[in-house]
DNA sequence: ATGGTCGATATTCGA
């Protein structure tokens, strides 16, 4: 059984109260059927439920946390099997996992930001974001063969092309090499396919975010792609598109994210 | 080398 007409969405929402309005956007211009949000920043109990129901989004898997972190997935299709998934030993909410009508799992993740200096010794949210791809690393290893969707804020942009200039962000936290190594050993721990690159040709420039501190980031340009959507390969056929909405970036009140559309046929 | 901007929350932290 295919994965029939899906489109999926993964946006780092950065506050889902401050920005419904993108949402409903999002809604009238792409319409997705399922859409995976991180950093909706808000507690479960004061997430907007019957705003995104009344846009066509009724289906919903929560969870969230105050004022930081946060995921959700908003979808048109029922979703089974909902669960909130925690990592080293915290109690935040950076990973959720469901199961669509046709079987697909969907996991929807955030993963540490890992503060300014890129040292495990110094930085505690460095070390945490090192051992967050090290537990992960090890869990999808032992996961057994499915037909899966991996999405999210991964905060890492692994590829040259993946940020304005490898050379000068070589030791900017989301493009160092130790973190490169540990997003690509958590990639090939469970044979992810990279769903974006699989469309976009690894020689070309391709970002998701831009921070709000350029004066003007389409003049700029300095992005990184921290954003990803992986697939198993026993989905790499059913891949049908996959773009990165950057006019979103540039959406009244955006967030710094832009979100990723994957669509997927019979 | 530095500072630039957001959101949640409380006058700072995390990004």
């Amino acid at each position: 059984m295919g994965i029939a007409r899906v489109r999926l969405a993964t946006w780092n929402i950065n506050s889902i109260r401050a920005r419904i309005h993108l949402i409903q956007q999002l809604a009238r211009e792409a319409a997705p059927d399922v859409i995976c949000l991180q950093e909706t920043k808000v507690e479960d109990a004061l997430f907007p439920r019957e705003a995104m129901a009344e846009i066509g989004y009724p289906h919903q898997a929560i969870f969230g946390m105050r004022a930081y972190h946060g995921v959700a997935i908003l979808s048109k299709l029922p979703l089974e099997k909902i669960e909130g998934h925690h990592w080293c030993g915290k109690d935040d909410t950076r990973h959720q996992s469901v199961v669509l009508p046709n079987g697909i799992e969907v996991h929807n993740l955030y993963i540490p930001a890992g503060g300014d200096e890129p040292d495990p010794a110094v930085n505690d949210k460095f070390a945490h974001k090192l051992d967050f791809f090290r537990e992960q690393t090890d869990w999808w290893g032992r996961q057994s063969d499915g037909r899966r969707i991996l999405v999210g804020d991964l905060n890492v942009a692994p590829l040259e092309t993946d940020v304005w200039s490898h050379k000068k962000l070589l030791k900017i936290v989301s493009h160092t090499p130790i973190e490169v190594e540990h997003y690509e050993a958590m990639r090939a721990a469970h044979g992810w396919v990279d769903a974006v690159r699989h469309f976009v040709d690894p020689d070309e420039k391709l970002y998701s975010w831009w921070s709000y501190r350029a004066r003007d980031w389409r003049a700029a340009d300095k992005g990184r792609r921290l954003d990803h959507v992986w697939v198993t390969p026993n989905l790499t056929d059913s891949l049908a598109a996959a773009t990165v909405l950057k006019d979103a970036r540039g959406w009244e009140k955006a967030s710094d994210h832009a979100p990723i559309l994957v669509d997927f046929r019979d």
